[in-house]
DNA sequence: GCGACAG
DNA sequence: ATCTTGTCGC
């Protein structure tokens, strides 16, 4: 597939957050999907130590949740990691993968915040913006936000709080393990989000779902 | 000023 | 991200 726009991406901390100021009045925060038939999860992980990042995707067939597609990248890592700038480190190798694509996928699912997020702009929503697609962010730990504990119970969620505002839900994929946390990165809203992502944990929690990515995309 | 801090 | 230790439920 085709990559929409992209920007420089060896940059200081206080330009990579200029960068996010002005990307940010961009995103739409509304459904804005058409019919989705391919999800495809990205992931990223590293080696040698952290130098060499490498994204992994797995395109799957929605509701099936079929395999269809897996792409993988290798960069060498040229951003540290700290904390609200994850995607500047992260992004250059989702891109290279995503590229190579036969086909664009419908819906994003990514590893980390979408608008739950300092300034409403994680990892999620930059990649939802470059692509000019649908995005969600689903993180396994808290970045920022306040929240209550949502019940035992699978698909039980609580609102995620920042500045006032719910910008995300502490989503509980089955009884017994830690919730995810789920927040719109681009085109989405908040409670299809929530569903969508309920909609991709009927076999597996994304941390398994994307962990199988991994080791499909890697041979 | 101090603590918190996706991956 | 990754690693280690302690606790609990099956």
């Amino acid at each position: 597939m085709k990559i929409q726009f992209t920007h420089p991406w060896i940059l200081s901390p206080a330009e990579a957050i200029a960068v996010q100021q002005a990307l940010r009045p961009r995103l739409t925060l509304t459904d804005q999907l058409g019919t989705v038939q391919r999800v495809a999860g990205v992931d990223v992980g590293f080696e040698a130590a952290g130098t060499v990042t490498r994204a992994a995707i797995a395109v799957l067939g929605f509701p099936e949740l079929d395999l269809l597609e897996t792409a993988i990248a290798r960069r060498s890592t040229t951003f540290p990691y700290i904390p609200g700038l994850l995607s500047f480190r992260e992004l250059p190798a989702a891109l290279e993968a995503l590229e190579r694509l036969r086909a664009p996928p419908d819906l994003l699912v990514c590893d980390g915040q979408g608008i739950a997020h300092p300034r409403q702009f994680g990892i999620a929503c930059h990649l939802g913006l470059l692509t000019d697609l649908p995005a969600i962010g689903v993180a396994k730990t808290r970045l920022c936000g306040t929240h209550e504990e949502p019940p035992d119970q699978r698909g039980a969620w609580t609102p995620l709080w920042l500045k006032g505002e719910p910008v995300g839900a502490v989503l509980r994929t089955r009884p017994g393990v830690k919730p995810l946390y789920v927040s719109p990165g681009h085109r989405i809203s908040l409670t299809s989000a929530i569903a969508y992502v309920m909609a991709c944990c009927t076999r597996y929690r994304l941390p398994e779902t994307t962990r199988h990515a991994h080791r499909l995309a890697s041979g």
